[in-house]
DNA sequence: TCTATGACGCTAC
DNA sequence: GGTAGCGCCATAG
């Protein structure tokens, strides 16, 4: 478990600026697919002063799945990277997901 | 043990 | 394209 949260992060680490990934996505690429929701939780866990850009995950609509303060710090923190939000609140994953 | 839960994904309609 | 349903797997109670 403390292998999958390291790889978790080792990939998250690897997400280039201004670009996003998908859980399902980083799941599949640390050598777990299917492990979709416990890479959200591992990320529910982290500190907030963590140096991970959990910022750069969402799902795979595109969407950030927080809520509140939490989901506009992500959403502002994007944006400053340059990654553009739809009307509805979703990221072009066709443009800004990355695709190693 | 059994059940509920979660920052999710995929398929079918 | 949007929604609904089912599958997924570790953890907590």
């Amino acid at each position: 478990m403390d292998q999958f949260k390291a790889q978790i992060f080792a990939v998250i680490h690897q997400i280039p600026f201004g670009k996003v990934a998908t859980y399902g996505q980083i799941a599949k690429m640390a050598g777990y697919p299917g492990y979709a929701r416990h890479v959200g939780k591992a990320l529910g866990s982290l500190p907030e002063g963590s140096r991970l850009p959990w910022y750069r995950v969402i799902n795979g609509k595109g969407e950030i799945s927080l809520k509140g303060d939490s989901f506009l710090r992500q959403r502002s923190i994007l944006m400053e990277e340059g990654v553009e939000f739809s009307v509805k609140g979703r990221v072009r994953l066709k443009e800004f997901g990355w695709q190693p």
